[in-house]
DNA sequence: AGCCAAAATAATGTATACACTTTTGGGCGG
DNA sequence: CCGCCCAAAAGTGTATACATTATTTTGGCT
């Protein structure tokens, strides 16, 4: 991998994991000398962080790290919904071919095997996270709306899949998101089949929220008040026990 | 202004205006002959040209240009429509303090005075795009949102503001667009302060689609097939003798 | 002591040389 | 004539020196 991506990697990380304060400035040079690259791969890393609203940068004057709250990953995860809901609403107005109806199909039955013993290990997690992530990746794909795409993508890169995190820490719930999520995809798949966009869009909006569904339990779970919204996220999940993303 | 940014404009105005074949590859020293600066501005210039999706970036193998069609402005352009309509929802569900009421009154009270004249000119023109932006932009802003406004702030690096284009060209769409926006700014209002989410979110959809309506009646002026969508768009605005954006 | 200014320091912006990868084109063998 | 391979060319990735802009420190003055 080039240097370029591992700088930009390893910065999303710390930061995401909150190895910085919020806030805080970050030079070239003490970038440099941490991971032992010269400035070039380090300016490409940061114009991609700032592209991504994980720094602020200021023309002559660096970059500062944005401190990602509780309500940062809140607030990506309505836009993740409301993107959603609206790609599944364009793909019932337009209607889908049988190769689409076929993967969505697919998806939905190996969501339902995986429903049916709910297991906390890492293989399960990993199979249910791709079973839903073929399912809605398939719909937003097939809109062929690049700017829907990208949109979405790039939200990704915030972290938005809660739901894993919070799964490990809480066997009922896992299983009480796993069924009702089996539900909500079937439903989802019925309404783009019958072409009922308005269904559709609202029905795939509100499963999509179910990230924040997640992030109520951790609260709850963790007895928080509601002042919670204003945690930073790292501090909030490492009430759980778990890093936000690998390094 | 820095040599960065004067790169990064140049190019963009050049790509949105078809200066490049779509699909054309970009090499850093064929930018630099041209615009006389050194690689290190053009890199930085081509990694911000990545991340908006206007060239196709490749490891050890350069960008490409993404050719722009109008089925590509017409995507973002829904895409604008189903966030600015999510705002509005929010809005209306978390309601609007006094100072923003004011704002937006303001605005809708300069829009309107502005509906009653319509010009064609530079000034009128100028003038309106500013109320009608004040309005859209303080919708958006006062979610608080920073995915949703990032989210919309990129899309806007495309060319979605087609309406001003239109309007150069035709008195009579002008007339009617300008004095049907008004009504639907008010409408958009009213459900905002009613605090009538649902009728929020689907006023201020349609508004936002209006900008597909003036696609459409570029696309009657001209006389096109239904095929224009795939045309590429600075052809399609060329039919009216206007370039996409200044150089 | 406090404040302003100017110099020193540090940081970012830019240019360029070198390293590594990809592409191109020509020669050789089949 | 076609295909393969290797070398030359071109292009991107990285490091570094220099230029320009911000920040800090220091010294003198009030």
């Amino acid at each position: 991998m080039s240097q370029e991506q591992t700088v930009y990697s390893k910065l999303r990380s710390m930061i995401l994991n909150g190895d910085f304060d919020a806030g805080e400035r970050l030079t070239e040079k003490m970038v440099c000398d941490t991971l032992g690259v010269s400035r070039t791969p380090v300016r490409a890393a940061f114009l991609q962080l700032a592209a991504q609203n994980l720094v602020i940068g200021q023309s002559n004057r660096g970059y500062t790290v944005r401190g990602i709250t509780v309500d940062d990953v809140w607030g990506a995860n309505v836009v993740r919904s409301v993107l959603e809901g609206a790609a599944a609403g364009m793909l019932a107005r337009n209607g889908i071919d049988e190769a689409v109806r076929e993967t969505l199909e697919r998806s939905v039955e190996d969501y339902s095997q995986l429903a049916r013993h709910v297991e906390l290990s890492d293989g399960f997690l990993e199979a249910h996270s791709a079973a839903n992530r073929t399912f809605h990746d398939t719909i937003v794909a097939e809109t062929e709306n690049q700017s829907l795409l990208r949109s979405i993508e790039t939200l990704a890169y915030m972290p938005v899949q809660i739901n894993r995190v919070v799964f490990a820490s809480d066997r009922k719930f896992a299983t009480e998101t796993v069924q009702s999520g089996m539900a909500e995809h079937q439903n989802v798949l019925t309404a783009l089949l019958t072409g009922d966009a308005m269904a559709a869009e609202l029905l795939m909006r509100t499963h999509s929220q179910k990230a924040l569904r997640g992030i109520e339990h951790v609260k709850e779970v963790l007895g928080l008040g509601p002042e919670y919204r204003q945690m930073p996220f790292h501090k909030f999940i490492g009430g759980l026990g778990i890093s936000v993303v690998a390094a």
